[in-house]
RNA sequence: GCACAGGUGACCGAGUGGUUAAUGGUAGCAGACUGUAAAUCUGCCGCUCUUCGGAGCUACGGAGGUUCGAAUCCUCCCCUGUGCA
């Protein structure tokens, strides 16, 4: 089944970016694996710096602050240097706030307006988080964006609830600010004058330097509608893709990158709640806009609701974003989806999903999805995808990569995960592809399908 | 040969007169998974039909028997393990 086409104009909203971070630029749309715990579970970082097509790797990670607060302890990260040093990843990291923690513990929680307090699920110690403490740890983990600490709203919930839900949230984005711009500069990096990033720099255009701003992100392309305006905006991309150099845990970061000002401080995005009312959705993106962030996040979706409901939302709110910020929906989602959600104009997506699905033996590929360990697989002699230019379907078969799930060989998760995540990061080269050349129309019809 | 202990569905193993097609595991088959309490969870798992409510067969080593009713009690036979000759 293909999904409907819902952005028929030809990249549409779509738009191509390029985010700065102190620790190595993001392309845009971006898919970011999730290394909740301090790894992505299964995959060695220096494999996770050259997944996929041309080798450009994960330029971006997920750590959660819930976590790492629990198990190792923020402040013993810290005084190993930070999360990126602490598990050997040069390349940007992005920190959940904790604040999903909030909504997927929820038999162990409970909030009120100063935080949420909780037990921890490792051993039953009572612990309190709110919006300062939020900062404090991410900050002290080292994160180049910091997410504002939210309550993700349950689904379904009745809209006064949400409501306040919403507003509870909005006060805590306000705190979470006013903490984390004055205590932004502890971050661990900051401290030791973390400049090493950056290289040669001649690649980049003067014009969008002129555009960085000093703190992580900022220089967000919009593609307007219409060819010209697409191919104007990204000429300067042109070939840069093919022309990346393969980065190694050596040197990532450091060679290959275009000489920005690198930003010398995390940034801090704002998250929008509201539930499934588009009307509390706007008003959510509104009143946090006021607040004023660098980047916003759409959260609170992928929590039961169809997905024309999560469509429905993102897109609301999609509308009141600013244009040359970065829009990230938290959370999402299958291949297709996160195919459609960068063609609204999404420019960051994350998703437990590839890397979970994996270690459950479900792989995603170009012909749908494939459930590695039934028995059809036994004597497969196929990659699990031919299409796939992974290290995985490079090297390995369907029959043994069944036989490593059966057999529950430790390395059925490592190859699974790996060819999963270099799948979604493909998936997502592709589509900056696309939306260069200014036509997303095919990947939203064909390459992508449910199963 | 004698004495004990046993023989339960693909395997291991409960059950010792009645909601028993038979607890549990394992293996097998399939499904789910969306800011990770997840290498997790769920369903199916004797055969044949089914209007998916169910219906009918065949089953606890074999053959008889007791009983309204037997995997469970009795008799004989077969087989396995341990010990003694």
């Amino acid at each position: 089944m293909t999904l409907p086409l819902t952005i028929q104009a030809k990249s549409g909203p779509a738009r191509q970016a390029r985010i700065h971070t102190a620790h190595g630029d993001v392309e845009t749309p971006a898919f970011m694996p999730c290394g909740t715990a301090g790894s992505v579970k299964a995959v060695p970082q220096d494999i996770l710096e050259d997944l996929g097509s041309g080798n450009l790797g994960a330029q971006i990670i997920l750590g959660n602050t819930y976590h790492l607060y629990l198990r190792p302890g923020h402040e013993l990260v810290r005084n190993l240097g930070g999360l990126h040093k602490f598990m050997s990843w040069e390349r940007a990291l992005l920190t959940d706030s904790g604040g999903f923690q909030v909504f997927s513990l929820s038999e162990l929680r409970k909030v009120s307006e100063e935080g949420v307090s909780f037990r921890s699920h490792l051993d039953g110690t009572s612990h309190l988080f709110t919006p300062e403490r939020s900062m404090e740890i991410q900050i002290a983990l080292g994160a180049d964006i910091v997410m504002a600490f939210d309550e993700c709203t349950e689904h379904p919930a009745e809209k006064e609830r949400t409501r306040q839900s919403m507003e509870l949230t909005l006060r805590w984005a306000k705190r979470s600010k006013e903490y984390f711009e004055k205590h932004k500069n502890e971050c661990p990096w900051v401290e030791s004058g973390h400049r090493e990033i950056g290289g040669s720099g001649d690649r980049e255009n003067q014009d969008q330097e002129a555009e960085v701003s000093e703190s992580a992100i900022p220089e967000c392309h919009r593609a307007q509608p219409g060819a010209a305006a697409v191919h104007d905006s990204f000429a300067v991309h042109e070939s840069f893709l093919p022309e990346l150099p393969t980065l190694s845990a050596k040197n990532a970061g450091r060679m290959g990158y275009p000489n920005h000002e690198s930003p010398t401080t995390p940034a801090l995005f704002g998250i929008v709640q509201g539930g499934m009312y588009t009307d509390l959705r706007r008003e959510s993106a509104e009143r946090t806009i006021e607040i004023g962030f660098p980047g916003y996040a759409i959260g609170g979706l992928s929590v039961g609701e169809s997905r024309e409901k999560t469509r429905e939302m993102i897109a609301a709110t999609l509308e009141m974003l600013p244009k040359d910020q970065p829009r990230y929906v938290m959370g999402v989602g299958y291949p297709e989806e996160i195919v459609q959600y960068a063609a609204m104009g999404v420019d960051m997506m994350d998703c437990v999903l590839p890397t979970r699905a994996a270690r459950h033996g479900l792989l995603f590929t170009s012909e749908g999805r494939m459930n590695i360990k039934n028995a059809r697989y036994a004597q497969d002699q196929l990659p699990p995808d031919p299409k796939c230019n992974c290290r995985v379907c490079g090297r390995y078969t369907r029959a043994y990569l069944r036989h490593l799930f059966v057999s529950q060989e430790p390395l059925a998760a490592v190859l699974n995960t790996i060819h999963n995540l270099a799948f979604y990061l493909d998936t997502m080269r592709s589509v900056r592809h696309a939306i260069e050349l200014g036509d997303l129309s095919g990947m939203l019809r064909g390459s992508v399908s449910l199963a």
